[in-house]
DNA sequence: ATCTGTGCAAAATCTTTGCATTAGC
DNA sequence: GCTAATGCAAAGATTTTGCACAGAT
């Protein structure tokens, strides 16, 4: 059926999902559109290097303060650090999952969780959850 | 034989497991046992404080370097972060493991690896490493 | 005696915050 | 129109670095 992805809305609010209620600023629905097309993970600057392409003026403090809410939100989340900077990673899954960084490349996929908390026996801990991070080499890294 | 403990040599170079070869200084040493006492994550300041319990004078850039010396050596892992600060712990295993970190009181201890890194199907990423924190209550925390 | 490690302080980074202005709803 | 979001710049915080000096081997 035709309609069925309806893709009239143009910019169909991605802003929404990254960042729940309240109100969407162009600068924030730019932000949120370059957060999910990065395929690697990326710092707050370089998120604000590649937003400026398209909307020059913007300023880092509104990059810092539109990562917050996408990670309040769940769309974006911390994968780790690169030197000093947090790194983040656009989440397509949305329930619990993972990454997978490729060490070549940096590129970032999501993974599921096939991670059995097995581990209880560890020191009588009582697991409530984890975070698993895997390491390897994307398609077009590997030999 | 006799000599073997050599008591003498009081503090048995703590210092040689957590820096590798090189010079060993008071303060190094002093910072490795508190390093290892410590029984939940620590931050670099942290760690400065409760050396400078017993150390009075030392210096944060010596904690610092100190701690990348360490972390070299594999004595202590970095598990996270808080607010803006790195977290680490003292690493009780040598080889592959992970940490289980409660989320109650902070504590720490080492897990053995049960991953199975059957995500391999993840992207077609050919899986080279991982890393993995549980995050659970310790028996004091448990209700 | 040599050379690593130390301490102090300044520098470099990354991130947060205050305030007046702009723009969503 | 009311308020959240923005942008600039200053403030904060953490971590790194330069340099002269002390201590370990």
């Amino acid at each position: 059926m035709a309609g069925s992805k309806s893709g009239s809305q143009a910019s169909t609010t991605i802003g929404r999902t990254a960042y729940g209620d309240g109100r969407l600023s162009s600068q924030r629905e730019a932000i949120a559109r370059v957060a999910r097309d990065f395929s690697a993970a990326f710092s707050a600057d370089d998120l604000l290097a590649a937003v400026r392409v398209g909307t020059p003026g913007i300023g880092i403090a509104t990059v810092y303060r539109a990562v917050a809410a996408m990670e309040a939100a769940g769309f974006i989340e911390v994968v780790g650090v690169r030197g000093n900077a947090t790194l983040y990673v656009h989440c397509v899954q949305e329930g619990h999952h993972h990454h997978v960084v490729c060490t070549g490349c940096g590129a970032v996929a999501d993974a599921e969780c096939s991670v059995k908390a097995t581990a209880t026996e560890a020191g009588g801990f009582a697991i409530t959850g984890h975070d698993l991070t895997l390491y390897g080499l994307c398609p077009r890294c590997q030999p």
